[in-house]
RNA sequence: GUGGAUGUAGCUCAGUUGGCAGAGCACUGGGUUGUGGCCCCAGAUGCCGAGGGUUCGAGCCCCUUCAUCCACCCCA
């Protein structure tokens, strides 16, 4: 038997590859431009740390995480996230005492142990970005307007932002107990799930895609009518920044994120390509997370990117141009093939592309090779060549073929494909 | 966790009532000494997802199991 990898874990071959990268290099580069830099946290940490500030009560902690003990008997957790990370490494290394606001970016993987489907693994890559230290509402918009900005960077222009705002520990209290207290006599008309969030987490009702919890939840309170002054004046003055900046956004008060931790100002940038998964960015204000994990009271507000529902949105739509070899030796012969391989090896420290065959074979079949790797020419040495000390070069392309002098050969054939590396724009 | 669909060559898929496992693409070699793409010829490639059962005989029928995909759910 084969062995598999298991199952919501894929391997990403190098077709697809390209695509990351060239995500990741842009989102890279946006990223910096809005003064992020990156951090690196551990894939690993103490279940703790996500137990509490992603909340026991919600579906990613009380049956998402891949929780384990170690040799010890610590119970340790795959990451389901990155911010609980990134926050814990705030806390730690207290980097707000040198700068008080903050900008980081990481990128990695995360673990869910959800039902695999379109779009969803259980291993998956996020590009996450956090802020901390300012309250906003100036940073709600730039983190917003950094998001959309890698969208269209990367160019995805049918993604729609929604927009909410779940309100702070003053007014979601009264929104909550609002709600409770509406959907109290509606249970008989929810599902399951529904009854039972109904009491321990009655925003999530909103999420609800059952019908009969859709019609009660579209007669429920809405959040907005809630918000205090404070809040309001926030998400208002989030909404003229975005105007200003002319990002379009929907107003969206079902959005309600499955974290805990979020308050205030909530996104997510949706797609209508990938069927359930919808969402390709989500993210919002968690002004109280750093102090219920230990840390100081800070605000921050981030969001993270699903990589792998991006690569699927972009499919074959990527302006990569693919690299071909800028030379093929191919050699005839044992000595040819001693020459080729060192002036390949010189060439390449060098800073040019050139394949040579491993094997010896023919001159048509090196040919053919050469053919399908795309390389841009080929330098047929064999015996005579060697003798007479000056062999064909073929631009496949022309198909015109130079004589050149193999004396000097590396440094002739480095200046020859560089001048015409550079006369063709590459690099 | 619940439903549905699908598992045959590297890929996309045929496979008749149960009777020798196939095609296209891709791959390797050849088509007059050492010149690629097109064309022609030849070749290699499979525990037919796995285990059991029925049968003289199973890719095909029955049971079990695993995997993948899709949806619910959840979220990025």
């Amino acid at each position: 038997m084969e062995i598999a990898s298991i199952k919501g874990f894929r391997d990403i071959l190098p077709e697809e590859t390209r695509v990351w990268q060239w995500i990741e290099t842009t989102a890279r580069r946006v990223f910096e431009d809005f003064g992020f830099q990156e951090i690196k946290t551990p894939i690993l940490e103490k279940t703790e740390l996500f137990s509490r500030s992603i909340g026991e009560e919600t579906d990613i902690v009380s049956k998402e995480m891949y929780t384990f003990d170690d040799v010890k008997g610590r119970s340790l957790t795959l990451r389901p996230e990155a911010t609980a990370s990134v926050v814990r490494a705030y806390i730690q290394n207290r980097p707000y005492q040198t700068y008080p606001v903050q900008k980081l970016y990481s990128i990695g993987p995360m673990f869910r142990h959800e039902r695999p489907q379109r779009g969803r693994f259980r291993q998956f890559h996020q590009i996450n970005a956090e802020l901390f230290g300012d309250p906003g509402p100036k940073s709600d918009a730039d983190m917003i307007s950094m998001a959309v900005y890698l969208f269209r960077s990367i160019g995805l222009d049918d993604v729609a932002l929604n927009l909410n705002s779940l309100g702070c520990s003053d007014c979601r209290p009264r929104f909550k107990e609002a709600l409770t207290d509406y959907l109290a006599d509606k249970v008989t008309r929810l599902c399951e799930d529904c009854q039972r969030r109904a009491t321990s987490n009655p925003l999530r009702v909103f999420d609800c895609k059952v019908d009969s919890c859709k019609e009660v939840v579209s007669k429920a309170p809405s959040i907005d009518a809630f918000l205090c002054q404070a809040c309001r004046d926030h998400f208002e003055s989030v909404q003229d920044a975005l105007s200003d900046l002319e990002i379009p956004f929907v107003l969206n008060s079902r959005l309600v994120r499955g974290l805990d931790y979020y308050n205030r100002t909530t996104f997510e940038i949706q797609t209508e390509r990938l069927g359930a998964q919808n969402a390709v960015a989500g993210g919002g204000r968690y002004d109280g997370l750093v102090r219920l994990l230990g840390g100081p009271d800070h605000p921050a507000i981030g969001f993270a990117v699903g990589v792998e529902r991006v690569v699927a949105l972009i499919g074959d739509d990527h302006p990569l141009q693919d690299r071909r070899p800028d030379l093929f030796i191919a050699a005839l012969g044992k000595a040819a093939e001693r020459a080729a391989f060192k002036w390949a090896v010189d060439l390449r420290r060098n800073g040019l592309w050139v394949e040579v065959d491993y094997a010896s074979t023919g001159l048509k079949s090196q040919m053919k090779k050469a053919d399908r790797i795309g390389a841009r020419h080929v330098l047929i040495v064999g015996e005579d060549e060697l003798k007479t000390s000056r062999a064909a070069l073929r631009n496949m392309l022309t198909k015109e073929q130079a004589d050149v002098e193999l004396k000097d050969a590396v440094n002739v054939l480095k200046e020859m494909l560089k001048d015409e590396r550079e006369r063709d724009g590459r690099d």
